[in-house]
DNA sequence: TCAACGTTTTTTCTCGAGATTTTTGGCTTT
DNA sequence: AAAGCCAAAAATCTCGAGAAAAAACGTTGA
C-alpha cells in the first residue's frame, strides 16, 4: 500500500526521513508550533520564516497549508497566517471529544488486539516506564524523549482498533493536547501519579477490562485537562484572550 | 472575530465570494472531487489542471495541499497528487464514525438549541421539502439544490452542539459521505423514503426527544451506506480495488 | 521469449521576481 | 486635541522558468 506523506504518527521510534522540501519544512514547523516555539495568535510571516527554514517562499506556504487543515495555523485571506490561538474553553471541547472517541478506539481495539498487539503494548508501556524514571531522576533532555513515548504508549493502546478515521482524529486531537501541554508545563509534570494511571490502564487493557480501561483512561485524560486548567496562566481567561488576539 | 478561509461550511445558501485565488481553487477543485468529475485514484497533474482552473502552478500547489488534510486528495513523495480512493470497507467506517459523532452533536445540540435554532430548522427543514418536491416532480438540475439543502439541514440539526471540533469532525466526514453517494447514485435517490426519515427527525428534535431523534438520525444515515452499498459498482469489492489503485 | 540496463521523455518540485492588497505613518481639517 | 484622509512602505499573493526526480521506452544480451 501507498504511504501518505502527511498522514500519521508512525508507530516505531526510528527517525522519519522527509522525502521532499514541503514535508520537511511542514514537519519542522508543526513541531515548533506544538513546542511552543511559535507563540499562540503570532503572526507566521513567510518572509522571515523560509530564511528560518531554508527553502522557498512557495515551499514555506505550502507547507502552512497543510498546517491549516490540522488547525494549528489559521489563515485569515490577503492577511496571512498566524498561529492558531489558544483557550481554556477550547481545550475543554479537544478532551472532551477525545474522550468520546479514545473511548470507544480503546473498546475496539481491547476487542480485536491479538496477541502481537498485546506485545507492542508491552513494549511501548515499558518503554514509558523507563522514560518515566528518567524523568524522576531530573536528567535533563528527557522530556521529549517521555513525549515520545507516551504518544507511542497511548497510539499502541488503540493500535488494534480497526477505524482509520477515529485513529486520524485522534492524530490530530492529540497533537492539539500536547501543545496545550508543553505550553503550560514548562517544567515537567508529576511523574509519579500519571506513572500509576498509566500502569493501571495498562494492566486493564492487558487483563481484556473494557468498562475498566475506558473509566481509568478517560480520568487519566480529564486529569491532564484539570492540571492544566489550575495553571496560572490558564484560571484567567482575559489573559488568554489578550494572547489569543494576537496584539 | 476573524474569519476563517478555509473552515467549515457556510449555514446560509448564500453564494461564497473567495477571497483569493488559492481558496477559489480550493473550493472548486473539492467541489469536482466531491461530484465525481476527478475519479478516485485517478492521478493529479499540476500541469494539466493549472489551465482548467487558470491558476498558476504554485498556487494550484497550495490548493492541493489543503485538499490533503480533508483526506479527499493524498500525497505520495515525488509522485504527484492522486484523488483518495474510494472502498466499501472505508466508507462503513466513515458511517460508523459519523453515526457516533452526529449522535452525540444532536443530543448536545437539543439540549442546548434556543428558538432560534428552532426556527433555523423550521426554515431548513421546509426548504429541504420544497427541493425534494422538486426532485420528484423530475425537474432537472434540481439534484444541487437538493444535495445543498440536505447538508444545510444536517448542519442545522446539530448547529447548536457547541463543540467545534466534532463540528470540524462532522463536517469532513459529510464531505465524504456526499461524495459516495454522487458517485454511485448517478439517477437520484428514492425521495419518498428519505423525506419522510427527514420529517420524523425533524418532529423528534422539535419535541426535545433526545432518545427518539438519534435512533432516527442513526437509522438515517445507515440507511443511505446500504443504499450505496447495494449498488452493483460498490457490492463487488473488487472493481473497487481496481479503481482504488488507479491503473 | 524473457529479463536487465541505459537513455529519453514526462512530471514533479523548487526558487526568485513582479503585481495587489493591507498596514502604517504623517498631514490636514474641524 | 481628535478624527479623517492621503501617501509611503511592508507584506502577501501570484506567476513562470529552471533543476531534480520518476516513469516510459527501446535496446541489448542471455
Amino acid at each position: 500500500m501507498d504511504q501518505l506523506i502527511t498522514g500519521e504518527f508512525q508507530a516505531n521510534g526510528e527517525a522519519y526521513e522527509p522525502k521532499t522540501l514541503v514535508d520537511g519544512a511542514y514537519r519542522q514547523l508543526r513541531r515548533d508550533i506544538i513546542e511552543g516555539r511559535h507563540a499562540p495568535g503570532a503572526k507566521l510571516r513567510v518572509e522571515h520564516l523560509k530564511d528560518a527554514y531554508e527553502v522557498g517562499a512557495g515551499t514555506l506556504r505550502e507547507a502552512l497549508a497543510l498546517l491549516v487543515s490540522d488547525s494549528l495555523v489559521v489563515a485569515q485571506g490577503q492577511r496571512g497566517f498566524r498561529v492558531a490561538p489558544i483557550s481554556l474553553a477550547d481545550l475543554e471541547d479537544i478532551t472532551r471529544t477525545r474522550v468520546m472517541l479514545e473511548s470507544e478506539a480503546l473498546r475496539q481495539s481491547i476487542g480485536n488486539g491479538d496477541e502481537a498487539w498485546e506485545g507492542n503494548l508491552v513494549s511501548a508501556f515499558h518503554l514509558l516506564t523507563r522514560a518515566e524514571e528518567k524523568l524522576a531522576g531530573d536528567l535533563d533532555g528527557s522530556v521529549n524523549e517521555w513525549e515520545d513515548r507516551n504518544r507511542v504508549f497511548h497510539e499502541t493502546l488503540i493500535g488494534a482498533c480497526n477505524s482509520r478515521w477515529i485513529r486520524h482524529f485522534l492524530a490530530i486531537l492529540y497533537r492539539q493536547s500536547e501543545r496545550y501541554r508543553r505550553i503550560s508545563v514548562l517544567n515537567r509534570p508529576v511523574p509519579q501519579d500519571v506513572h500509576e494511571e498509566h500502569e493501571q490502564i495498562f494492566k486493564a487493557a492487558i487483563a481484556r477490562d473494557v468498562d475498566e480501561a475506558c473509566r481509568l483512561l478517560s480520568g487519566h485524560i480529564w486529569r491532564a485537562f484539570h492540571t492544566v486548567s489550575a495553571v496560572p496562566e490558564f484560571a484567567q481567561e482575559s489573559a488568554i484572550r489578550q494572547v489569543a488576539n494576537g496584539r
